[in-house]
Order: structure tokens, then sequence, then C-alpha cells
DNA sequence: CGTATGCTTGACGCCTTTCAACCGACGTGG
DNA sequence: CCACGTCGGTTGAAAGGCGTCAAGCATACG
């Protein structure tokens, strides 16, 4: 179901930044304290149960939220009943930003978590009075890019242990962004999560996990939970990885 | 070598919209005549050989380029001598627009090509008073995004034949929209470069073609050159293996 | 003509998928 | 309290797709 609107809608206090935009890795830098006020006034914090949707695919994109907590995938439906998972969220990331009226892929928690929902008529409004503002969304449209054809390079030559060693250093730098202490890291998506993420079985996957354990890579303390005790060895893992065809020539 | 900026420098005519911008799909109907002149004024129309580069990653992205006639890949060399195909671009195609100021992967051209150099400060001075520019450059952000991700969901799941019908049908769709008519079309890129785009070796790519030849899906009159037979089938096929590929029956 | 480049085809083997069984944690209802 | 079903995860064995290695052909070019 979607619940972009209601359920715990809370008024978030006058200054923005602190919970919520502030986050948006410097999105509010932009914005004079006044613009902070107004966005601020046209945003809710909400508290969300995992598993469910922040928004669909297809629905009209009146909203744009910000990942205080907890973490989400975007993905799409395939009609076969499978997905296909673009992309995993997390604190401070910025979703359902785009030039279209609708939302182009489904939001969906993998944990329980809070986001920042702001009115995307609004935003849009004061970006276009403010440049910088503008500017930075662009930016943020740019990073996505970056991020995706990242991805496809990487997908695209690396056999199922450079993937999930990929994938893995991915997590360990989300939570460096978010100052988590410590090597343990949050893994609360699912072994299909990350199978349908990188184009592997729910097998491989677990199957690559075992073998990183028994290698001495990582550990994994509890359910949900892992801590990368190698990170040079998932570097290289991750890096020099694969199959070597090199195109010879440059 | 980067070539952005000299080699056969020729100022368009006054109207930028006939050889170039009306090519950017409707870039320039957000801008008004006199808009429309100082672009062109700012505009120079470049012909390269195959194989030259555009611009680099990592030069410094001081313009943007509208690819008039021919092909061009985007790619990002790694390391170790291989390089990811990002894309492939086509004429209309904008490329090299970024809101950093370095370019993030090296376009090369994989044909000998027309292409239009536009001032990035111009444009970008341009999209600041006028907003319905600013929102096209974002939606064509956008648009590279959802192909991107589109790309990403499609090589995770799919098959090598399945991918290398999906790329045919990606090279049909762009023909279309160039209005270029008949079932035939051109071929310019190696199957290196598709294999590289697609992640797959060259002999998968040579054995798939040879595939598609004799189940009859395709002919190829002659090198460079391809001609799609059997939409149907190979829709089939891009789509019979996971992403559902927006496009259905055309 | 000889070389370089792009493409094709064959044989072989590894890696991932597929199919299947099983385990532990959890929640439900009798 | 415990039987039972569900869900997420693990592990094994077999099958097959695609990478790898290698040889050979065609076209273009100096």
């Amino acid at each position: 179901m979607d619940v972009s609107g209601s359920i715990l809608p809370r008024r978030t206090s006058a200054v923005l930044c602190e919970r919520c935009a502030g986050a948006v890795r410097g999105l509010c830098h932009s914005l004079d304290d006044l613009d902070q006020v107004a966005l601020a006034a046209a945003s809710t914090t909400l508290r969300l149960p995992a598993r469910s949707a922040v928004f669909r695919e297809g629905d009209r994109a009146t909203a744009v939220f910000t990942l205080v907590d907890g973490a989400a995938k975007l993905l799409r439906s395939l009609p076969d009943g499978r997905q296909q998972i673009i992309g995993f969220r997390f604190p401070g990331d910025f979703i359902g930003y785009t030039a279209r009226d609708r939302y182009p892929c489904d939001a969906e928690l993998v944990s329980d978590a809070t986001v920042c929902r702001l009115d995307r008529g609004r935003l849009e409004s004061m970006s276009r009075h403010c440049a910088p503002l503008s500017h930075r969304l662009l930016e943020l449209c740019a990073e996505d890019l970056a991020a995706a054809q990242e991805q496809l390079g990487a997908m695209a030559q690396r056999s199922a242990e450079g993937r999930v060693a990929a994938f893995l250093l991915t997590l360990h730098a989300a939570a460096r962004r978010n100052h988590e202490p410590g090597i343990e890291l949050a893994l609360p998506m699912t072994r299909a999560d990350i199978g349908d993420y990188l184009g592997l079985t729910i097998e491989s996957v677990s199957r690559v996990f075992a073998a990183l354990r028994r290698e001495g890579l990582l550990r994994e303390p509890s359910r949900g939970h892992v801590s990368l005790t190698d990170l040079g060895a998932l570097e290289a893992l991750a890096g020099a990885e694969g199959m070597s065809q090199a195109t010879p020539t440059a």
C-alpha cells in the first residue's frame, strides 16, 4: 500500500536540517534560513514498518522523501512476479525525486524506518527561485546516474564473489558516510533481495557468504548484521575480480 | 586525444534547431527565437572520424555535444586496460551534459560522425533564466538514469541471447526515433564493443549472432549492417527472462 | 603480398543455476 | 505447552551456459 501522505504525520520542528534535510547531503546549504523554515513547514516525519511501501511505481509523484533512518530498496516488479532491485538507499539518501509526474519504481522498506516527506511542488517552486538548490538537485540526479553506471560496469564483468564483495563495500561506504562507528554493519535485506540486486540466485548468494565467512573475510554475529574483517581482501575481490578478457586497446 | 574545440570548426547558420539542437529531442522548444540564435552563436559543428574521442573522462567539462550524425560509445577505462561501455548514443542524443566540472566518462565515436558543440557556460546561464530549459535538462538526466537502471536490470537477469536481443531492439528503437526507414539498421560497433557493453565475450556475442541468423531472426547483408526480420521473436527473447522491457509490440 | 583487425567456430572446463533436502527461528492455534 | 506451518537460510548433486583457449577465415591496408 501507498502511505505517502498519512500514517503518523508529525510536523517537524522549525529547523528542517537537523532531522531531515540535513541528512540530504547538504541539500539545505543552498537555502537561506527563511527558505529552510518554509521547506520545513511543508514536510512531515513518518515512522514506517519494514516491508511497507514509501511509494509505488506509477503513483503520482507528489512528494519526495529523505530516508532519515532505516533502509529501503528501489525496485521494479516484473510481470512474472519476480522483482528487479534497482538499488538500496540508506539514511541521508533522497528518494522519489524525479523529473516525471509519476514514480519510475517502487520504494519499499527493508527495515523499520523513519522518512521525511517533502511536498514536491514546494520543493520545485523553491528550486526555481534558488539556483544553488536546483543545481544541487541536478547534481543528486547525476550522482544517481553515475552510481547506476558504476553498478552497471561492476555487474557486467564480475563473478558472484566479486559482486557480493562490491555490494558489501558499498554498504560499508554508506555506513561510513553516516558516521556509524565500528566495523559491524546492518544487513537488513534478505538473501533474495541481494540476489535480485546482483543478478544471482539466493543459493549463490548464500554460498558466497559461506565462503567469505570460511575464509575469514567477514563474520555474521547475528542475523541482519555483518562485520567485514578484511576490507583489503574484499576490495581485491571486488576490483581485480572475475574474468580476465582484457580488451587490449587504449 | 581530446578534440573538443578544434578540428573543422564551422559556425552553424543562425537557426540552431535545424541542424543540431532540433535533434536534441525538443530541447529548443523551451527557448524563444532570440535565445535560439544566441545558443546557435555559441555552437560549432564538427566532423570527426571514427575512433576519435569527443571528450575524455577527467577533461574539464566545458562543452556539451549533440550527436548529429553517426554513433558514439560512452565508456570508462578500467585500470587493468579493460573498458566498461556505459552505453551507445545515436543521432539526436545529447552527450557530455553533467553537473560536475569534469566529464565522468569517455565519449568515443564508433563511426565517422558529425557533432554539434555547445558552450556549457552559455547553456547553463540560459538555463538559469529559462525554467523550461532547465527542467528539460533535468529530464534528460533523469532519462539517462532510467535507461541505466533499465540496463542494470536487463543485464542482471538475462541470458546472453536475451541481452543481445534487447540490445538489438534498443538499436531498432533508436533508428525509429530518427525516422530511419526500412528494417535494416547500421551496426557500426564491433563485437568487442557489444560484448563490453553487455558483459559478454566477443565469442559469445558472435555465437549469439550466428544463432539468431540461423533461426532467421536477423540477417547481416554486409558488415556493419543488420536487419531484424522477426521483431516479435526478438522481443520474446528479450522479455522472456527478466525485465519486461517497457515497450510492448509497436 | 604480408600484416592487422574483426569475426567465426570448435573443444573443454569452470561457475552459476537448478532441483532438492534440511535446519533454525518465529508465530499461531489447539 | 507443543504441534505445525512459514520464512529465511544453508548445503549437496547434477545440469548447463558461458568463458577460455585455440585455430582459421575474410577484409582492409600499407
